[in-house]
DNA sequence: CATGAATGAGAGTTCATTCAT
DNA sequence: GATGAATGAACTCTCATTCAT
């Protein structure tokens, strides 16, 4: 068999697994309205009514792929974690891991920026942190989803991580700077998203890098 | 009459002088209500509806004391700003301004000190800031209201711009460094808020200090 | 089977054509309830939760059928214009269109008398006209559907245009009479409804029928 | 006592005289604020609120000079009748009653207009009218003052009716055509006040002139 | 006479969610 | 799996009116 063919043919599945296939892709397909409505709208504006209208469903289907509206942000979430692990590994793709002292001061630079960039840029995915940070604990989310939430947060970080450890941080330090970093820049996409930032007549991805060369800095102190 | 029977009696007002003072304790009695309200059951929880029963009233006779909701948060926002205040001066109250070196150093330890525990001992006064930051502008919020507010968060970071001043920083050093702590401050303090923190193993204060410590370093290397 | 037999079988329907006809239905069965109110209580005493009580309804649940209270109105009006068609043509059966000079006369008078008298007798149809004639156009009413309902009325007061020309009148003329005409009518209707015409003794009817036989000479003369 | 000092000196009145004065002044007073508020902001607008912030008063004064909401509208439409007849008279002033058959023609005219003119220059004094003609009748209005309400319509088409008669007509004619015009200026005016008359493309003025005309040949052909 | 405070009833509307079919 | 129908609990806000002071 030709490998074009090979391509161009579905892969026979059993019953059960074509069902779980379709089913799946009935759920992107639910996703991909709620992240079109999400980015468009906003918090405010995203109902399951208006998830369900743009895809095409009522209101009632949305709840046979999804068990609340919080489940269907938490997916969202999800997606968006992923998008964000993706902006990172493709900014450190030609090195992926640092070898020596410079490859890893240039991967905590490309690392960093890359996150921060990635929430400065699509600002509703900062939107669907926060809401994730915020009220939702209660239901909706298991706290095995939280973890693995979490866990796909920290990928993103790992690379700064990674490199800071290069550079000659222990393990301890390296984990306190890395928070640190992420508060940071967590911090300052608050203050621009939300406007506050202007108080200062400051922008926060000058503030950041000045971070990032600070950061550089102490770290080859800590190596010296 | 001796002078302290006279500072018993109560002072002598006119009539409507008088009526003002009551209809202010009044409304700082909803007030007081809708802060008892939104620290218990936070934003989601608060409704006009529930503020008027904690205070005794009907939901109609909250709109004698405010137009809106919206005007409910913007003046509990108001109101804790002013604890915010009230908390960074107190720290500083044995040395108003610094006088030397050490006094800056000392300020600046304090003040930033202040403002981050104010806002990590009380995190619903986060809330609601971030309410203000967030949704707020489109209605009840007029620009002079919001300008009013800003002004005041200003002012509890001044203390914290001036001892940096007091070190050397030039005007602009000390605009991007006191803002780049409030962003920092404020990304902890998320953290924090939202237990994301937890995902490091750190605290957010041990952290706060670390920053304020590098700060201090900087400003020491910046004068000398 | 014999063909009454067939009569009595209701129509099979597909799944999607009976579900449409039954929405059809409960959307109907909510504007009985609606109209009920209206007829009962009148323009102030008609709320969504007056009408969704009689319907059997929550309040929420007429959102199902009606995007606005508005809408509700105008679907009243809609049909009442309907009725006052159907009394108008019901009383033109027999002679549907005039054939010569004494079947136009008769036309005139019939329709003209058809018209005034369902509104003389159904007072509530002249209230939900004046609705329509009032506040309603902000929002609710779409122009469209304005235009539709304004149709509906002139296609009531058709036939008495259409006699007036086969009584000689030109376009022009026919024209401004039968606007006359109707503001004569409601003009009528409006001082019998709201009890001023017994100031002035009179009754509208009487009136009316006074005006209409000064028109029919009119058109005798204008024909001579 | 020269005749300036006269007009300058208020009049001496006793206590209790004095008071009813003054109580009417701020009676007026808050109707001048009434009608300032129904003119600008219509019906719907209209509040006891409005109107006491407008007179300076809070909204619980108006009750020392109003039984309710109603009442205030009944005074307001008395003061429009008022308005109504003075616009009446002046029209007529010249020659205040018709001495022959070609002054008689000629008031019917002009009072006729006049009283149309008015309503159509002035749409307010028309809703104010509709007002009491509709839903006003359970409570707020005495049958007295419904009465004196009526008295003021009915001299302001008093002249008309008096042309009619000294044109020949009978009382009893004279009272059916003065009914009838007064109906179809109604219908007229509410045609063209609801926008409702551009469906006929037509102008209510002119329908009214010749609605005036044709009155006019039949009261000369009755005298013939 | 006027105030200031408050009532109470009610308005229209929204929305996540449930569930029989 | 999906629908269509409906729930029910909220929501903010408005207003005429009352009444002690």
């Amino acid at each position: 068999m030709p490998r074009t063919a090979a391509l161009a043919t579905p892969p026979r599945l059993t019953r059960p697994a074509r069902q779980k296939t379709m089913s799946d892709a009935r759920r992107q397909h639910v996703l991909d309205a709620a992240r079109a409505v999400f980015f468009e709208l906003g918090l405010e504006g995203t109902s399951i009514r208006e998830i369900a209208q743009r895809a095409g469903y009522t209101p009632g289907a949305i709840y046979s792929y999804f068990a609340s509206k919080e489940e269907v942000y938490a997916a969202l979430l999800g997606e968006s974690l992923e998008r964000l692990n993706a902006a990172v590994q493709e900014a450190l793709a030609p090195t992926p891991h640092p070898d020596d002292r410079h490859d890893a001061r240039r991967q905590l630079q490309l690392a960093a920026q890359a996150f921060f960039s990635f929430y400065a840029d699509n600002p509703r995915d900062l939107d669907l942190g926060f809401y994730l940070f915020q009220g939702m604990q209660p239901r909706g989310l298991t706290s095995e989803l939280d973890e693995q939430l979490n866990r796909r947060l920290r990928d993103a970080l790992a690379p700064v991580q990674e490199a800071l450890q290069a550079l000659g941080m222990t393990d301890t330090e390296a984990l306190a700077e890395v928070t640190a970093l992420f508060a940071h820049a967590v911090g300052l996409l608050v203050l621009s998203h939300t406007g506050r930032i202007r108080m200062f007549r400051q922008k926060s991805s000058e503030l950041f890098s000045a971070y990032l060369r600070q950061l550089d800095e102490r770290a080859q102190g800590r190596s010296a």
